[in-house]
RNA sequence: GCGCCGUUAGCUCAAUUGGCAGAGCAGGGGCCUUUUAAGCCCAAGGUUACAGGUUCGAUUCCUGUACGGCGCACCA
């Protein structure tokens, strides 16, 4: 055990004490007849003079201390509640033996009777405790008080560092983080609802595979040891699910963690999770439509409300979103056109003329990319759909009917971010074959973002599959607006962080 | 990967030009039988992230390392 703090040490001894005094600092059993929201209704609903009694569970995140009385809060999944510990209810022994050996954090059963102070709260007057489990570190102490209705946190545990690391004793002391976790779970499930409801079925595909593709990222890579071989965490599961709408398969979705080996930042985390669905039929006009319908019945069921504030900034998410083209959006904030510079050369130069510096090795697709990054993305805030983007940043998105270097593309930004992402689907497999060779040839020897060729995919292609609309959500994005979060990281419960020691 | 900033008690934060490192909360000892950031009295709590350097003297200045934050780069 590492060594014990001062703070640590107190404890330990009234662990010790606890088990002399014959009370089990970690019992088996537990008695619970009301959560501390169940037994302040109980009392809410209970006719005038009639008694209540309940037995609660939860951690002391309170005590106050006043002679030969007690108030303390405790809290449950639930909510909160306030116990009153009075020496002639309880009795001296066990009121000298909570005010000896108990602390904030621990986990207690208290069993009594509800009543309603002076002030207005009702409370827990206690005839009976016990320790339900001892927490023997402190954790990070906070206080607070209640202005107006609003919590007000003083000395709140902040250090962003020690919350990610120790995200237990963030969720512990600070409730709103698991608000936020709650509100994850609800997004998850509103989608999951919305996909089921239009036919769609949930599937699972490999993290590990051995050809990566489907996206444009550096992959993970890990290896089975009984079969010698090198596996690769996925970076998309787009290849695998279009595998199952040839398969007969009309609607498909996946929800789940894609890997890539990639620098973070306040976006990015090197896990992440996706929604990806695959619909027959279907082209990107109707994936759009669909996109909108299914962001504003999230933010609906989540948040009771198609509107919501982001970063000081009312987001309207209802359908329909603002449409522009991938070329008029550049024209209309970085005031360049691209159609008028049709080579990578041409664009660089004027790329340069505005003060860039684009890598040697960028296409015209990526130098046009990062034209998007830098002067659309962060202007977009309310919800917008950019659409038809070049080529060759796109090798798996059939091409707009007069154009071969353009292709039926979308992705949609709220809030200065990407949201999603989305394609007709190449499904002409000799089409997909080319552009496959084509990202051989333009992504020089050695790239990491270089497709390789997936040649089973291509093989089922040739079985036939039927015109469909792709599309990919990021989830932690979703979460982020909609909990109003400008960090990824607090809305991934565990971080990728570098090991300290 | 690059640049800038940060790291002081369990938590949140101070510390003049380089001159004995402080406070609130938490914790400990007292007082207080309807409090709620309860209050009052007392005492305690530190290898100032780590390793070096400059200096009579370093939390403070310099170098390096670790971790974090922000920005850039990367990021179909």
């Amino acid at each position: 055990m590492a060594e014990l703090t001062d703070l640590e040490r107190v404890r330990f001894e009234k662990l010790n004490r606890l088990r002399e005094l014959g009370m089990e600092p970690f019992p088996r059993q537990t008695t619970r007849t009301h959560t501390t929201h169940e037994a302040i209704q109980a009392f809410e609903d209970a006719k005038e003079g009639q008694e209540v009694k309940a037995t609660v569970v939860g951690r002391l995140r309170s005590i106050r201390e006043m002679g030969k009385t007690i108030f303390a809060h405790i809290e449950d999944g639930a909510g909160r509640l306030q116990l009153y510990l009075r020496s002639d209810d309880l009795g001296e022994e066990l009121m000298g033996l909570f005010s000896d050996n108990f602390d904030l954090g621990d986990f207690l059963q208290a069993e009594g009777t509800m009543f309603r102070t002076r002030t207005g709260e009702v409370t827990l007057n206690v005839a009976d405790l016990c320790m339900l489990a001892k927490a023997l570190s402190p954790l990070p102490a906070s206080k607070e008080e209640i202005v107006d209705g609003e919590r007000v946190v003083y000395s709140a545990f902040a250090d962003p560092e020690a919350r990610y690391r120790q995200r237990y004793a963030d969720l512990a002391v600070n409730p709103e983080v698991r608000d936020i976790f709650v509100a994850r779970a609800k997004i998850v499930r509103a989608l999951q609802r919305f996909m089921d409801e239009r036919g769609f079925i949930e599937v699972e595909t490999p993290i590990l595979q051995p050809i990566y593709g489907g996206a444009a990222a550096q992959p993970f890579i890990t290896h089975h040891n009984q079969l010698h071989q090198d596996l690769y965490l996925r970076i998309s599961f787009e290849l695998y699910l279009k595998r199952l709408i040839v398969g007969g398969f009309e609607r498909v979705y996946e929800i789940g963690r894609d890997f890539r080996n990639e620098g973070v930042s306040t976006k990015h985390n090197p896990e992440f999770t996706m929604l990806e669905f695959y619909m027959a039929y279907a082209d990107y006009k109707d994936v759009m439509a669909l996109t909108e319908e299914m962001v504003a019945y999230v933010a609906q069921q989540v948040l009771g409300a198609a509107t919501i504030m982001y970063k000081g900034q009312e987001i309207d998410l209802s359908p329909h979103w603002k449409r522009i083209k991938l070329r008029d959006a550049i024209i209309d904030k970085a005031d360049v056109d691209i159609g008028q510079y049709p080579t990578v050369d041409s664009l660089r130069q004027a790329m340069v003329a505005l003060g860039h510096d684009p890598s040697e090795q960028s296409t015209r697709g990526k130098l046009i990319e990062s034209l998007l990054t830098h002067y659309v993305e962060p202007e977009l805030i309310q919800p917008t759909i950019v659409y038809d983007y070049p080529r060759d940043i796109s090798p798996l998105a059939k091409s707009v009917p007069d154009d071969p270097n353009t292709v039926e593309r979308f992705e949609a930004f709220v809030g200065g971010m990407e949201l999603c992402n989305a394609f007709t689907e190449i499904n002409d497999p000799l089409d997909q074959e080319q552009r496959f060779q084509e990202m051989g040839r333009d992504y020089v020897e050695g790239d990491q973002e270089r497709h390789p060729m997936d040649e089973d995919y291509l093989r089922a292609m040739r079985y036939g599959m039927p015109p469909n609309g792709g599309f990919g959500l990021g989830i932690d994005r979703l979460t982020m607006l909609l909990t109003d979060k400008a960090l990824i990281r607090e809305v991934i419960l565990f971080p990728h962080l570098r090991s300290k020691e």
